[in-house]
DNA sequence: GCCGACTCTTGCGCCAGCGCAAAGAGATCT
DNA sequence: AGATCTCTTTGCGCTGGCGCAAGAGTCGGC
């Protein structure tokens, strides 16, 4: 069994801290605040006031963006040992995207001036951001291009192999993705609808590449996927 | 007639240099070189090492990646007055899209030494760097919404109100859009093909809300174009 | 002023993917 | 255990948008 965060240990693997003593580290959680969140518990919403950080220590957040009528992007999901909207809070603004809890999820928290402090504190911060806010604008682009330029069946493998590489969890049947994950939740993930992607999924099911359940699915032929991915 | 760079007077209106004193800026422009570029001369190519970045002084630069097959999305035009690749020469990294020349483009450019000792010089560089690319973020985020959720003719609607924003010259006509933009460019901008362009600007035209030719739009009335635009 | 290269238009056929509805399969609660 | 709620499947019809091909318009070079 993988897991990626079983100690504070892990915190160092986080892109935000490099170039940071363990000590600093350790002071930097230490002003932060424990919070928990129940499944579907919202985070905080598009367009709030972006008031508190985050750093996510257990479970899955889903991030995304509300269109007119209802239609819902899923930018990303942020997983254990991964920050959130600290640029947000940094810059004073708004939050760009909504947050919400996939599962239980435990978090730390900082709210804005302890943050400020901080990054004088610990001057490797501000770099560092600089450093994941251009590797996430490198992920859109690439997903912008994907979705413009891909058929559905494509983006749908594409996607699965992602989270399969971040959150799979190998087990006797094949690679469970873990987390609760609806068909909802990966059309909205790929630009799709829900509709779409449970005729693509079934098909795979009866080809053998997936086995599927409710909000469940484990991939038992990535290969397959990935021919799916180059396959025009 | 409105233009957007007359003189270097303009050279502040860059968000990369605010909280750079006047002389600092122009320190900063003295460290670079000036470079002249043809009608769809590349400047570099996605996955180049990124050497050099850029100021653009006159004209449009098109960044654009690509998808095997020569599919091709456009992310942005770098206008009068803004940089690009700025983060990338700073990161060390190789470029992540391709920028060409729309029309006859006159820019500075840094090489990656001269920029380091630049922001070493010029602190707020950085912060405004972070800025600017959480800006970009926000933007490519909001446009894959619009992929995701909206229709072609939509979805043109809103490039060309854009476009007519930022680029649009008033003249008798109408609005025109004051660089050249073939269908297949627009194709390319809102991920659709170069024969749906055609056809909705052709249905545009005789509804009479924009003017156009070859490589060249004109728009008549942006309030229509505004209602397509909320018109689901 | 003619030629060649490029851009744009439009008709036609087609199909990937959407939307809906109805039924099935799991969960969860009491 | 039964009731209820949510998630998923699948058949059917439809259509937005794609792809191609043929032709017309436009520009620039020689």
């Amino acid at each position: 069994m993988t897991s990626y965060l079983h100690s504070t240990e892990a915190y160092s693997q986080s892109e935000l801290l490099s170039d940071i003593s363990p000590e600093g580290q350790a002071d930097i959680f230490k002003a932060g605040h424990r919070n928990s969140y129940n499944a579907g518990e919202i985070l905080f919403h598009e367009g709030d006031q972006a008031f508190r950080c985050y750093f996510v220590q257990s479970g899955r957040i889903k991030v995304s963006i509300l269109h007119e009528e209802g239609k819902e992007a899923i930018l990303r999901y942020v997983l254990p040992g991964e920050f959130m909207a600290a640029i947000a809070v940094f810059r004073g603004k708004t939050y760009p995207a909504t947050a919400s809890a996939v599962g239980p999820v435990s978090a730390i928290s900082w709210d804005r001036t302890t943050m400020i402090t901080l990054m004088h504190l610990y001057p490797p911060l501000a770099v560092n951001m600089l450093r994941v806010v251009v590797d996430r604008l490198d992920e859109v682009q690439k997903r912008y291009l994907e979705l413009s330029a891909e058929q559905v069946a494509q983006r749908i493998a594409r996607a699965l192999l992602r989270m399969m590489k971040t959150s799979g969890r190998k087990t006797d049947e094949g690679i469970v993705i873990d987390f609760r994950l609806s068909r909802q939740d990966l059309a909205d993930y790929t630009g799709t609808t829900l509709f779409s992607v449970s005729r693509v999924l079934s098909k795979w099911e009866k080809m053998g590449h997936i086995k599927s359940g409710r909000e469940r699915i484990v991939i038992t032929d990535a290969h397959a996927l990935v021919a799916v991915t180059e396959n025009s």
